[in-house]
DNA sequence: TAATGTTCTAGAATATAATTCTAATTTGAG
DNA sequence: CTCAAATTAGAATTATATTCTAGAACATTA
């Protein structure tokens, strides 16, 4: 294998332990992130993955065990990527109405920085959910929301935000920019999604204010 | 083949063209909609679908042309019961609140009611989308969203709703329920969409509100 | 540094599933 | 009833995921 011709996004995951080996295992999870979004997942085949990152299919199944498990690895990579963005956004924030602001800003910024993570996320949630990781899953999505329910609390205490069933929350929150981001992805509409930062963190906060 | 043992969602698509031969089109649509909710997409062989329907590879392949498009043709049939609900009781409103009232209360209703199809909507939504049949898509949308607009055309003009980017409204309005439907579904949360119907449905209005 | 076990790379062989193809059967029009 | 078109069948083919075995690279320890 050649370390040289790496691909574009490669640097999308150095989060990951480094070591020359490593980089190779990177090396594949970007060039399947290429393949996914030119062709669509089902499309892609671990062929043409191995030709294009000049690998091979011992190695891609030696370091994910499956395709399906190669979609996880890169599910959660991307859900790390985005997390890293948001997460400290959300922890400067002063005020519930500003952790709501933070929170739709920083996921419209991240989709627009990261369109082709940002569409994999959208079109292998299901498969992942569906599959022997889903329990991972559950976890970072709890983690995902925690400190957002934290934020909500204090502004119920203070006030601010109404008293909501809490399992629909979330689904205020950034339903709406999680939709508009889908139609963007795909082509369906042309605003950039920060392009209307300020109506999508105004109708979030809106839903649940009190 | 056997009509009798027709299976449990049959009904759902009836509206289609009578006759004795398109009985068996709509109960292979009918047993693979019972597979993909098992099973998932992907895990669905052709094979499964052809022995639990009694039929054969040769009529699955003569009516459907590909497992894609046997997708794409059960995806259709989804979205016109789901706008079969929801069209009359929008046509019934008297003013835009009541129009988006009705958007969002029926739809959540429809999938409470048919969660077999929202199921299936949300998970092959991508494959049809990216599929030979996305124009068809587009256009199917397009006519879904075009009464709306004018709800909201009217709302304008009333002085009762603001004028936003027009991109936008489709996912201010129906991202939040979207969103809360697609976690009901997979289980990650227990109420049921319609117990909710209040919050969602105040949430959109308020997303659009002047 | 050499010995040795572990991880990684390779690609041929296998298994599984989608799709094609040809022939028989059923249906409906006239 | 006859014939053409539509439909049903399932065997054969093709495409793709996965397994398996062997060898190469690497790390650890004496």
């Amino acid at each position: 294998m050649s370390t040289e011709n790496l691909s574009e996004t490669q640097h999308l995951f150095e989060r990951a332990e480094p070591g020359v080996r490593k980089a190779h295992k990177r090396h594949i999870l970007s060039i399947a992130l290429d393949c996914f979004d030119e062709q669509g997942l089902e499309a892609t085949t671990i062929e043409m993955i191995r030709e294009r990152a000049a690998s091979s299919i011992g190695s891609i199944y030696h370091h994910f065990g499956s395709k399906e498990g190669l979609v996880a690895a890169l599910y959660f990579a991307a859900l790390d990527d985005q997390l890293a963005l948001i997460r400290p956004r959300m922890q400067g924030a002063a005020r519930p109405r500003q952790a709501v602001d933070a929170l739709v800003q920083t996921y419209l910024e991240w989709v627009e920085r990261q369109p082709k993570l940002a569409r994999f996320m959208l079109r292998a949630r299901h498969a992942v959910a569906g599959g022997p990781q889903s329990e991972t899953l559950a976890e970072r999505n709890k983690e995902r929301y925690g400190e957002l329910l934290q934020w909500i609390q204090d502004g119920i205490r203070a006030g601010e935000i109404r008293r909501l069933p809490s399992e629909t929350y979330a689904s205020l929150l950034i339903g709406q920019s999680e939709n508009y981001c889908r139609a963007w992805l795909s082509g369906r509409v042309k605003g950039s999604p920060t392009t209307y930062a300020e109506v999508f963190s105004e109708a979030s906060w809106r839903a649940i204010a009190a």
